[in-house]
DNA sequence: GTCTATATGTGGATAGAC
DNA sequence: GTCTATCCACATATAGAC
């Protein structure tokens, strides 16, 4: 019994990692389901018994990526320090952006992606971020910012994504390490 | 003999406005050129005689919102002190704030989207962007920022450029409000 | 649960009449 | 220069054998 419950569930991961994988790179439109399940090691006609739809394979890919924000949180939340925490924040951008600077921010550009396509994943993607933003609001609260602290996760964010969207689009990741460098200072000194 | 080559201007502007307005909306990957004929009231054959591919037309909508770009700045500049001019391209951000909730700003998502699909249009349409971190750039020397003027500029573009992401994201012009008004102030205070 | 074959629709591009 | 008809490739989705 566990055995097909099992496997089951590595097929149906190893789709849900292989779509993850190819939207990041190609964007979540231009990745057909043909080449999710090339990458997966499954027949085509597999992947409708996983997913019913392309749509249903994309609400996986928002709910793998939200795990993987959870994951992140911890690490971050191991400072004890606001302060030290908002930077581990910014550092993890740092150890990625060679990644972002080939293929951008995995959710800043699904979510350009889904907006362009009108698409009503966006809805749930877009909480991807109000998490994120909440989190980093909760830290600044902690530095006694105050009803500043919503701007001033805003403007981190912001500028992480922005920077980000420039180290994609020249295909180099120093556009992002110059900012945050930047932002390090920044959150030291706020 | 006016008349024939008045036409073809019109005709060829007509293709261009309207996919550069649909490529805004729903990406250039996503926008066909039957959607693009249809919004010039051209039938579809016809592209191909104004436009050898799909390609060609990216090229001639990136020389539009190079021209676009040259226009704003022109504008910018009517102020004299880099502050102030700095500050009217803030300005401009604040005006488009609506349509950035509803498109994203038209070069950043053009560029994820270019980048996404691995089209060589990227390199062209990255000069946008080049051009603007030098006026930018320029703006902080004339301030005498000195050789911090570069990571200024990338810093004052990267934030407005995610809160474009976010605003979008969230379809709510209030983000970009937040933020350019922050941005504002640390213009003036720099 | 797994796989092949295919239906259905769409998009870039071309041919060729007018 | 303008327009219609169509080729060809590909993407989502389904049918149905194993």
């Amino acid at each position: 019994m566990p055995r097909a419950s099992v496997d089951r569930t590595d097929t149906r991961q190893r789709l849900v990692d292989a779509a993850a994988e190819l939207a990041h790179q190609q964007g979540f439109h231009r990745t057909t389901l043909a080449d999710v399940a090339q990458r997966s090691g499954v027949p085509l006609g597999n992947v409708y018994y996983y997913f019913k739809t392309k749509e249903a394979l994309g609400e996986a890919l928002i709910e793998r990526l939200s795990t993987m924000f959870t994951m992140a949180r911890e690490v971050w939340e191991s400072h004890a320090d606001p302060r030290a925490r908002l930077g581990a924040f910014i550092q993890s951008t740092v150890e990625n952006s060679k990644v972002v600077a080939e293929r951008g921010c995995s959710v800043g550009t699904l979510c350009t992606d889904l907006r362009k396509g009108d698409s009503p994943l966006l809805e749930h993607a877009s909480t991807l971020f109000t998490n994120l933003l909440k989190w980093l609001e909760s830290q600044f609260r902690s530095l006694g910012k105050g009803p500043e602290s919503r701007d001033l996760a805003l403007h981190l964010l912001s500028a992480v994504q922005g920077a980000s969207l420039l180290a994609q689009t020249f295909k180099d990741p120093r556009y992002l390490l110059r900012e945050t460098r930047r932002l390090k200072e920044w959150v030291q000194s706020v």
